[in-house]
DNA sequence: GATTTAGTACTAAATAATTAGTATGCGGCA
DNA sequence: TGCCGCATACTAATTATTTAGTACTAAATC
């Protein structure tokens, strides 16, 4: 059988960051923002809504007409989780081979690099 | 509609490691070696394999009687496009905030923190 | 030569992810 | 009151991904 994804799909993630950016936000609220990019549909949002929330990414209130949505995760605990689950996928669980390909390749500024040296200094 | 992964998909990716890590292999190799780790059927990999060449990830030549396939990329440009599409997609485009997180919250080893220090100072 | 083995081609089913239509209800207002 | 706008619930279609069955062919083996 087909495996089920663990982590937030593509079009999860998106709604997720409207809401997290926003703290609380209604379907219309997430629908308007979404339709600045693309074409979709106000159910479509709310069918996405919905399933968020069954799997406990957001949590609702009944407000006057509309349901409130809120983020039931903090957004570092999910994108960690993501990330996580892409170093699992791509590089068999380590994480050194990734930041190796991120300094070599990502050409980072002198300033993102001196940030970065700072980091691993306070790590240490 | 839904969009096409432009990337490797979960199950292509498992086989083109296989692959990568052999330099060639037949669909036999490939099946057994996945059997290792999972149930799976002979003509699932085999059909996995056709869609990997037909989306140019691998070139097929015949020898005796199977087919023996090989990457027709090389496995650094494969991954440093899924790590380029993880960054668009999580971290809309910027590497920084994913290299934030890996030092902070990946308990790296003195080592591998030393390996980074030195990295960055040939970067700059 | 007949049978078994190992391969490919073709077809298609199952599941997950994404998208959206239809029915229905409620509150405001013309 | 009757209609309009906006919300939800329920249902379902579409597409991508993953999985595998069946038919057929050629080689190997008995």
């Amino acid at each position: 059988m087909r495996h089920r994804s663990t982590t937030l799909t593509s079009q999860e993630l998106e709604i997720m960051k409207v809401v997290w950016d926003r703290d609380h936000a209604t379907v219309r609220d997430v629908y308007e923002a979404l339709l600045e990019h693309r074409k979709i549909a106000y159910t479509t949002v709310m069918t996405m809504m919905k399933i968020l929330e069954q799997k406990k990414y957001l949590k609702k209130t009944q407000d006057e007409r509309a349901f409130v949505y809120r983020p039931s995760k903090p957004k570092s605990q999910v994108i960690r989780g993501m990330v996580r689950e892409f170093i699992d996928r791509v590089f068999n669980g380590s994480a050194e081979p990734l930041l190796a390909h991120l300094i070599e390749d990502e050409s980072l500024s002198g300033k993102d690099l001196d940030e970065l040296a700072r980091m691993i200094r306070k790590e240490r």
